[in-house]
DNA sequence: GTGATACGTTGTGTCAACCAACAAATACGT
DNA sequence: ACGTATTTGTTGGTTGACACAACGTATCAC
């Protein structure tokens, strides 16, 4: 590792934690990187020169001496976000910190090709970035319900889209003109949560998502998300838990996906195609209620005890110090009694158990976006100014 | 990142090249680091110095022009490996480079205290190090059969040994005067299958290893060794896989160890107290023979599709590049035919399983001592010139 | 031997971070 | 209101690590 890239370790140390925290003091920097002030007063004037950040003086007042400016993300400088579904493709641009400036949903009346969606969010990205004035996009991410290899961004199964091995980040660069990353939903989910979520500070987090094409979810190891060797590692929907159980969409039998689907709490609350709210409230009130034997009730206590097997097995595997659920695993969660959500890890062992918390996830409906965006801003806050030599999308 | 850190970083790095190949030119190291020629030579220079190194020219000719020196591990410089077992505490002095330069089995006629333990280890590593002229011992690594609190080397639980919150680093630290790490057993045969054996080159890597005690294990991932919150991870013998299954130790029901113990296949082959080699090499047999429905090939077969459902779950979570079986699963492995040994990922998500490659373990019974070795290294690998500071071991 | 090749060595250059002294801005006590 | 203590930003000079280029040296191929 030479001087230079001592520089660039540090300018995106720095990028990081201003992205994290959505703006710090250079007082904080300074503590956080143990560098010495007139360093951290090089890099900051560095970033702010090439217009990843602005310095302002709204830092809130904490005690004597002079007050230290805030280093906060620019607005200007933004990913694009998008996440492809049965009949939707939902297009962001996220800035640096997370927010999401601005965010389109495209409605579709047929489940779109992969052509298809390539040219919508094009275009769609196109037109946002000339809405917004001043905005640079630099770098797109795409979260991909299906198995995506990651390193070239190869869709290799997306059989709720029908998509079978099919290039997605390539074309898509192609037609933006900008470096485009690909992955798999749950993972970016993940990703969001860890960073701006219910998974903030964990060190090893695992993360399970129920949706309705099935159980999905992500590894964080030492702070890092892990991706395993091509990029499929977290697919705890397919954990063996019951040689006797039913038939999985995988060939599999017993997988804790075919043991513990939204469509079983579906149909036990009655409702027709919920979103993720609507399921969670139906659920907490049918549990809540009364009549004690109803069938959500019933089947919330299976769904648990299943998933109170796989956790078991995966707190021993990683020792996690957080666990955090979503989709219709965090609704499970929150209509669980305090009794059940003890026995989700009660069988683990002593010692694993006693360091972990589970949390139900945060981040909603921006979950998605927020995780693609940070896959798109992963190359650029590991090489600002590489990262900006690149041209960019031209502004309004 | 300041400049003497990043001086550090280099002189680690140099240091670790030299480590896991056992010597590397000076050549190599200009290619490997992407160093200039002069820094290298400094930063060699800086490590023969300090007594980590010794250069010499036995390097294997390699073409035209002039050749270039080999940098070899000093056989001066040494780490104390320890494994506490049922009957005997295994203690080896291992050089840079993993090569075990002494070891003394001492035998004992009961399961011994952690205090015994203390006493006997800090004794036999003084005694090896006086006998061995001119070495320093500089850290001490410890393989427990147990769970083991890694940042304070507290042993959590060792049942085998009857141990239970026992501190067990601070102890031996404070005899020997120098720094000491503990972990668990089946985790520091991990990271040396990882670093000598047949991990090497693997980027995410599962470990599982077969006792007589129960199925351990460990995960390395983007080459590093994964601990786990507290060091705990890898417990993959306790993957719940049925629910029917016969009742574990740890008290869940249908764990991986309870379904595939080491004791049955003993049973099957008719053997008291076999080693893995005699146990493998027994099972070899009683499978190979004509008699094809004998009580060993039944039980193997039953044990593999055991097997085969938790490496199915594990390889759906983690998406590994290889696999490493060591103890009585590597004996499974071995008089696997090639049919059961596909079935082990048959049912795992195609995407995943085409990446994996499955291997026996290579490093039989030097394993343990390498792998507490590769734990005390860590921190000297780490910042070799500060670790020169500390005091060693007076040499003989 | 002779040329080509690869590599180590040496002195000089460059760049990033540090340091010390000073200036600025705030809180607090009187 | 004023002075003092405290914290932080700013500036110019220093240190240290690595790069670079020119040169010396050891081997191979012919």
């Amino acid at each position: 590792m030479d001087a230079g890239a001592l520089r660039r370790r540090n300018l995106s140390a720095v990028l990081e934690l201003v992205h994290r925290h959505g703006g710090v003091t250079r007082a904080d920097l300074t503590r956080a990187l143990g560098l010495n002030r007139s360093t951290i007063g090089d890099l900051v004037a560095v970033l702010v020169e090439h217009g990843w950040v602005d310095e302002r003086d709204d830092a809130p007042r904490s005690g004597v001496g002079r007050p230290s400016p805030r280093v906060a993300p620019s607005d200007t400088r933004v990913v694009a976000a998008v996440n492809p579904e049965l009949d939707v493709i939902d297009v962001g641009l996220v800035s640096l910190g997370g927010q999401i400036v601005a965010r389109r949903r495209v409605a579709l009346d047929h489940v779109p090709s992969v052509a298809e969606t390539v040219a919508i969010t094009a275009q769609t990205v196109r037109e946002l970035a000339a809405e917004a004035p001043h905005v640079e996009v630099r770098a797109v991410g795409v979260a991909v319900p299906g198995l995506v290899r990651r390193r070239d961004g190869q869709v290799r199964l997306a059989p709720h889209l029908g998509w079978r091995e099919e290039p997605l980040a390539a074309p898509l660069a192609e037609a933006l003109g900008m470096p485009v990353s690909a992955s798999n939903d749950a993972h970016l989910g993940c990703r969001a949560e860890q960073t701006f979520g219910a998974g903030v500070g964990a060190g090893t987090m695992l993360y399970l998502n129920g949706g309705p094409s099935g159980i999905g979810g992500g590894l964080v190891v030492d702070g890092r998300p892990m991706d395993g060797t091509a990029g499929y590692a977290g697919e705890l929907g397919h954990l063996g838990l019951d040689p006797a159980g039913p038939l999985c969409a995988c060939g599999a039998r017993g997988c804790l996906e075919a043991l513990a689907p939204r469509d079983a709490l579906v149909a036990a609350v009655g409702l027709e195609h919920p979103d993720d709210d609507a399921l969670e409230e139906a659920l907490v009130a049918a549990v809540a209620a009364e009549d004690a034997d109803g069938a959500a009730r019933t089947e919330v206590a299976r769904q648990l005890r299943w998933l109170a097997v796989a956790l078991r097995g995966a707190v021993n595997f990683v020792n996690p110090d957080r666990i955090v659920l979503g989709g219709h695993l965090a609704a499970l969660w929150r209509c669980a009694d305090e009794a059940q959500r003890a026995s989700l890890i009660a069988d683990a062992l002593p010692a694993s158990a006693a360091e972990v918390t589970i949390e139900p996830a945060a981040l909603g409906a921006q979950r998605l976006l927020i995780g693609a965006a940070e896959l798109a801003w992963d190359e650029l806050i590991a090489d600002p100014i590489d990262a900006l030599t690149t041209p960019a999308l031209a502004e309004a």
